[in-house]
DNA sequence: CCCTAATGTGAGCGGTGCATACATTCTAGG
DNA sequence: CCTAGAATGTATGCACCGCTCACATTAGGG
């Protein structure tokens, strides 16, 4: 574990610059975050970051491949394995009171145009996508189970931006949660 | 229909910059949307337009007005007055396409933490949200029209940003229609 | 016809991303 | 152990941005 013991050579500046963009993302939204704003937070000068991003752009891309990470794992806790529509309902519950609980996360996931040429941040999108697949394919193994885990994924993804957007009212987080849940069901109850 | 004939005064300075806006969108996306851009494209210096918009977050949010009402004619036009699950189809695929078509646009309707207290925005918000009510309510005058229609704008919505981020592939814009068609198919083929 | 309100200008402040040249420290290989 | 060179952090500077304020110009109603 190296520690910053005189003062020059920080020690873990990259993690710390994650860190920093995760605080600022929290506090001030997607403007706030910064690359000089990060620099500051971890006591830096303004370029050093660049040592380990190349650009605003790389530090983003990382912030929300870490995202797309913890979504996938708040998912998973959300239900160990899902098979009936009361399951992915709660899944799909899961999966937009995670958005609701990061909403400056979230549009950085999912409301930029990203880079796809992005490894980690590609490769940690590819991991969500595939766990719903999965999901949907042990549930409903009869169904076209592309189909079907495009349109749920679709379905929680579109309400999760709605939501946030104040298209719909977010206001009672347990009467959003209703009717994510009816939504779910509403395209699954009725699947062969 | 006033024409700038001396210099000084532009003659309308609003309307231009708006389409400026919605140029700049187009060519250079949403970073390139900015106040001095605007003004530099109106041949007009840099401050004018704050005295037609407070602040660069009224100017995005006018366009994104303008957006709305584009988008509620767009859908209008795709089917007259939709009936049948395939017809809903229609009305999502052009949904989709619209995204597509003009993603930058699309973004800044959707993908930014939006000021609610904008009247012209939130006014075509309401219509888009009407109008899908509407639809469902005639379509399905059996079923919760509110569960529904929250479903089907989710559903298209979800696929429209999936399909803009890359986290589906749009390459083949017919491959797109198709699976847009086959996901409000699934959702509404199977209602009472 | 002139006075006021509307509209456009200009300079300037603090912020941003990023390129460049430079300083310091860590770390191998001799 | 000692020293090159790689890695890392710093300082400076440019162009751009949003926004404020004082000022110039003009349109249009009394």
């Amino acid at each position: 574990m190296p520690q910053a013991s005189s003062s020059y050579h920080h020690g873990d500046l990259r993690t710390t610059c994650l860190r920093a963009a995760r605080e600022l993302l929290e506090e001030d939204g997607s403007a706030g975050l910064s690359l000089r704003a990060v620099a500051r937070r971890a006591g830096v000068s303004a370029t050093a970051p660049y040592r380990h991003y190349a650009d605003r752009d790389a530090l983003v891309s990382a912030v929300a491949a870490e995202g797309y990470r913890e979504l996938a794992a708040h998912l998973a806790a959300a239900h160990p394995s899902p098979a009936t529509p009361d399951d992915l309902a709660a899944v799909g519950v899961a999966y937009v009171r995670f958005a609701l609980d990061h909403p400056a996360l979230f549009r950085v996931m999912f409301a930029e145009p990203c880079d796809p040429a992005n490894d980690e941040r590609a490769t940690a999108v590819a991991a969500v996508s595939e766990y719903v697949a999965g999901l949907v394919r042990r549930a409903f193994p009869g169904a076209d189970p592309e189909v079907l885990a495009t349109a749920v994924w679709a379905l929680v993804h579109g309400l999760a931006f709605l939501y946030l957007d104040g298209k719909l009212d977010a206001s009672a987080p347990d009467v959003v949660a209703d009717r994510v849940g009816a939504a779910v069901r509403a395209l699954f109850g009725t699947q062969p």
